[in-house]
Order: structure tokens, then C-alpha cells, then sequence
DNA sequence: GACGAAAACTTACGCCGCTAGTTTGAGGGG
DNA sequence: CCCCTCAAACTAGCGGCGTAAGTTTTCGTC
């Protein structure tokens, strides 16, 4: 086939389907002839839009990225628009985990990832936070959530209870992977509430003492 | 080559031969073929001592897991056993960063990973933790290891100025990546005393109650 | 209307994980 | 001591991988 009347192939539509291809098949089951046969094309035709497979994975991280609401910052105070941007974050990761290890690795050159970084680290810059205190404090966060994206804490335990027998107390952790959602969640929930309230007890004892003294009404 | 008088190959030389590939050229550089050939070997001879590539994977993350101290549990109160558990665990992933995508995808059939798990998880119970809760406290303090494991946050901002012109607060990031370490120490420590901050108030808050009016001295 | 760029194609290279079948030394049973 | 079985290496090869190279035809532009 030479070059179509109608162009078949986009950007926009090579990213979505291989999207879905992750979503439905794991990151390792992507490959170029795969996708290229999902969109009905020969796989090199490909390489007439992305320079290589790592370009195509880098536009379909930072699609994921992109749905990050950071709109918080600027909106409400450091503190709830910390929790509200690591809640959007986490679903964000949790509606496509395949995808996570790959984005995990950092924004690099992704342009949604580094409009991210850069409205986190800005409004807790403005907070009052110290610069390199920010820094830690998105990082803290990152780690966090990119950890319990990366992988389902409960189906990390196979269901299978005979290979736990060795392990007294962790009888009953056949269970788990059922429990998923419930257990991930609520894993989530407390380490994101333990984490915001050691910051804000930080923030109590080392910023919020100058701000007043800069600011004393 | 025949069966040789003495066996060129053993289960522990393949793995500790393939963790140091992992470590030098990453994850994705490890085959079959070149880990053979480090070995002296073909390709396929591999296959006499594991199934297959992923076995010789569990069997490196398992290596690693194993460097991990939890003896903390059961020495000394909840508290700073987690906070001991918790660095170790960093530090053994961190020794071996590569393979932690790996790793972090859960214990699965692996024997260290297991027990390292029965460790925490009993040692949140006998301090008097709901099960459920302990549950989400060693979920909680894994996604935060795993994920500040996972990659070094500063490594992943590009070191090239030009690109963070676009975003006001991102100035100086081109600079983190020459800081790596002390950012990402700095960052683990910052969170994990947040979260054992976090935790210990929840503890008193709902715990410790109980536990004294079980044993009112 | 000529022409270069664009978007599909085919072919091919060197890797990959892994299977099958072969060879031959090692170790144990008669 | 001989033989039999098993173990641990081998070679050959399959289908799939990422992607480079070169071909064909159409589109858009001067």
C-alpha cells in the first residue's frame, strides 16, 4: 500500500490504542507489530509518527499525567491542596497501573509531567515552605503515590493458601487479593492522613513562625 | 560440551551473576543469552537450573529482600521498628535500584519477601494494632519505600537547563540531578518521620485506650 | 505541472525467550 | 566392574521483538 488518500494513522490515535492494549494486556505484551495491528497497519509504519517505541510510551504517560488535576494549588491552602492533588494523582496512576512503572521513572521530558512538578513545587514555594523543603515534600508525596499505584498491595499476595502455612501470622492472607480495593484504599487513606498530618505539625513548628513575624497583621 | 566433570553452573552463581548484570546495565539488559555468556555458558543451559527468565528474577528479588532486617519487631516497641524495618527496607532496594520495578510488584511465592511480611504484619498485631489496620500500615510503608525506590526523584529531571524555560518554578531544576542523593534522602527522611508522626497520633488516639484498659498496670 | 515531503509498504538484521533433541560424564545398583 | 540412568552441558531452530533501509504513491506547494 503506498501513501493513503486518507491518512490512517495519528498521533492521537496510535497513543490511545496503545493505552488501551497496556490497560487491557500489560506493558510488556505492547509491542510495535501488536499495536500496528490494532490499527489495522504494518508495524515500521509506526515510525512515520514516533521516533522510536520509548516515544510512543512517553506520549501515553504523560495522556495519564494530564488528567492530574493540580488546580487546587492556588485554590485552597498548601495543606488540602496537597491531599486533593495526591488523590487525583493516585486516580489517575490506579485507573491505568500497567503504565506505572514506566511514568514512575520520572517527568524527564514529558510536558504534563513537568506542568505537574512545576504547580506543586510553586504552590508550596508560595505556602512559605523553604525551596528545598518543597522539593522533599513532592517527592515525599510522589514516592507515596507512586508506590500504591505501582502495584496492588493485596494482589501482591497469591491466593493460595497452602503457601502461607509457614508463616504464623500471615494466616489469612490468601484473603487479601479479594479484598483489593477495601485494602489498597484504605492503605492509601491512612498513609496520605498520616503523612499531611506530620507535615502540617512541621509546618506549626518551623514556617508558620516566620510567616506571622513577615506578615503580623 | 557434555555434562562437565565439575558443574559449570549453580542456582546461587546464576543469581548473583544476574543481580550484578541487573545492577550495571539495568533490567531491561538482562537476556538469557548475555547473562549465559558472563557465566561461560550457552544460552540454554540456564534452563537446566531454572524454569524460566522470570524464576531467575524472583530468585534475585529474593536475594535482595533477604538483606532486609526486621528483627527490629519484637526488640523494640512498634514505633521504631517500623521506622528501623523501614530503612533497612530502602536501603536493600536502594543498594539494588534496578531491579525494584521487579520486586515491587509484591511478595508473590517468593520465600524472604514472605517472611519479611509475617514479621511486620505480626509485629503491628502484637503491639496491639487492629489486623485490618496493621494491614494498611505495612501496605502504607511499602508504597512509600517502593516508590522512593523506584527511581531516584532528583534522576528524573533532565539535566538540561533550556528545558524548564516554560515553567516559572522549575528554574533550577536542571540542578537536582547533581544533588540526588541528598534530595532523596532528604525526602524519604522528611516522609517517613511524617507518616510515624502520622501514625503514632492515630495510635494514641485509638489504640493505646484499649490497651491500658486491658492492662491497667 | 513539476517536485519534494509524507505515509504507507516490504524486506531484512540481529536480538530475544524458550523448546527439542543430542552428547557425554557422573554416580549408583547388580 | 559394568551398565543404566540422570544431569548438565551442547546445537539447531521457532516465532517474536525493535527498527533501519529502501520503495511506491499521493498530497500540497510553487
Amino acid at each position: 500500500m503506498p501513501r493513503p488518500r486518507q491518512a490512517l494513522l495519528t498521533r492521537d490515535r496510535i497513543v490511545t490504542t496503545a493505552l488501551a492494549l497496556i490497560d487491557a494486556d500489560g506493558l510488556g505484551a505492547l509491542s510495535t507489530r501488536r499495536l500496528a495491528t490494532a490499527l489495522g497497519v504494518q508495524g515500521p509504519s509506526l515510525y512515520n509518527h514516533f521516533a522510536t517505541k520509548g516515544a510512543i510510551l512517553d506520549a501515553v504517560a504523560d495522556s495519564v499525567t494530564a488528567t492530574v488535576d493540580v488546580s487546587a494549588f492556588g485554590r485552597c491552602d498548601w495543606y488540602e491542596a496537597l491531599r486533593r492533588w495526591a488523590r487525583s494523582y493516585r486516580a489517575a496512576l490506579a485507573a491505568h497501573p500497567n503504565i506505572v512503572p514506566y511514568l514512575a521513572q520520572g517527568p524527564g521530558r514529558r510536558p504534563a509531567a513537568l506542568a505537574m512538578a512545576d504547580a506543586v513545587y510553586g504552590g508550596l514555594v508560595g505556602a512559605g515552605w523553604p525551596p528545598a523543603r518543597a522539593t522533599h515534600i513532592g517527592a515525599a508525596l510522589r514516592y507515596f503515590v507512586a508506590g500504591s499505584a505501582l502495584g496492588s498491595f493485596a494482589r501482591g499476595f497469591v491466593e493460595d493458601p497452602a503457601l502461607y502455612t509457614g508463616h504464623p501470622h500471615l494466616s489469612q492472607a490468601h484473603r487479601l487479593a479479594g479484598h483489593q480495593h477495601s485494602v489498597d484504599e484504605g492503605a492509601f487513606t491512612l498513609g496520605l492522613d498520616a503523612l499531611l498530618h506530620g507535615l502540617h505539625a512541621e509546618y506549626e513548628r518551623t514556617v508558620a513562625p516566620l510567616e506571622r513575624a513577615a506578615a503580623p497583621e
